[in-house]
DNA sequence: GTTATAATTGATACAGAGTATCATTAAGTT
DNA sequence: AACTTAATGATACTCTGTATCAATTATAAC
């Protein structure tokens, strides 16, 4: 989904400014924080890097990413909201509860399951929210071995 | 589910029993509203509705409702988390955007097919978390007459 | 029924995540 | 360069909780 040239952070202020919003020196120094960031975040674990940027501007640029589909929000097992880059387009998250990792679930038939479940409901399906929590792969290799 | 002979507010009194739980004046209060609470609800308007009970104390019970089973948290669409009589045991809700009734969806075969995509992506499933945004049907039909 | 003891309470303070306000600053336009 | 408007950031505030801790109360033991 990345446009070809761009680097991830120059995409994240592409869209902003496609929606007309200014490149300003705040917003490209949370571009560039977001972009480095591996996995998801907490806002305030964002705003620890940017000191120089004001906190209201960062939950500010973060609201504008969320709404422009650049950002997606992972809510955590133990309630905790997230941030995490989303790869455009509706997709769930399997989240590991050992080491947080998390992998996107495209392409899945819940959406299918959902229409027919809220039609039989005689309900007008418009959107839903899906966390799926377990344990990776990985986590679960090095459980067999420390066993 | 509620058990032969006991009011909705006895039931969550007992199962806090069960527990090991201490059944005191305020848990008393806390039962009785939630009981006469017809809608899913946030903590504060349950606090609201007891102003004779300390606010560390109505968190405190909803925690343990919660915890025991008793009472589900429901995600609205916009992110305001409500709590709501859970009719013991996992189920999911289908809540409308509109007027914000909810509906219980139980026995759908949406674990099934998490269990199908975990195992696909070697995931260890444990557990998730959905909610179904939409409309009700009598929302959709009031819709249809003023239209 | 007292007494002991351990859980519970509630006042208070604190925390985390975010929003509102508003004077100042900086982008983009002409 | 001047102008217009968006954006910023300091600050204060809101909302939803949690931690602390001395005072209170429920339960069990006598």
């Amino acid at each position: 989904m990345r446009r070809r040239g761009l680097s991830l952070a120059e995409q994240l202020l592409d869209t902003l400014e496609e929606k007309g919003y200014r490149s300003t020196s705040p917003r490209r120094a949370v571009a560039n924080a977001i972009a480095s960031q591996e996995r998801h975040f907490t806002a305030e674990e964002l705003r620890e890097r940017l000191p120089e940027v004001g906190r209201a501007t960062v939950y500010r640029s973060l609201k504008l990413l969320v709404e422009s589909g650049e950002l997606c929000r992972v809510l955590l097992e133990d309630g905790d909201l997230h941030y995490q880059l989303s790869h455009r387009g509706h997709h769930h998250h399997l989240l590991c509860v050992e080491c947080g990792v998390s992998e996107d679930l495209l392409g899945c038939d819940i959406e299918d399951l959902l229409r027919q479940v809220s039609s039989a409901h005689e309900f007008q399906l418009s959107g839903h929210w899906l966390e799926v929590y377990g344990r990776c792969r990985s986590c679960l290799s090095i459980e067999t071995v420390t066993a």
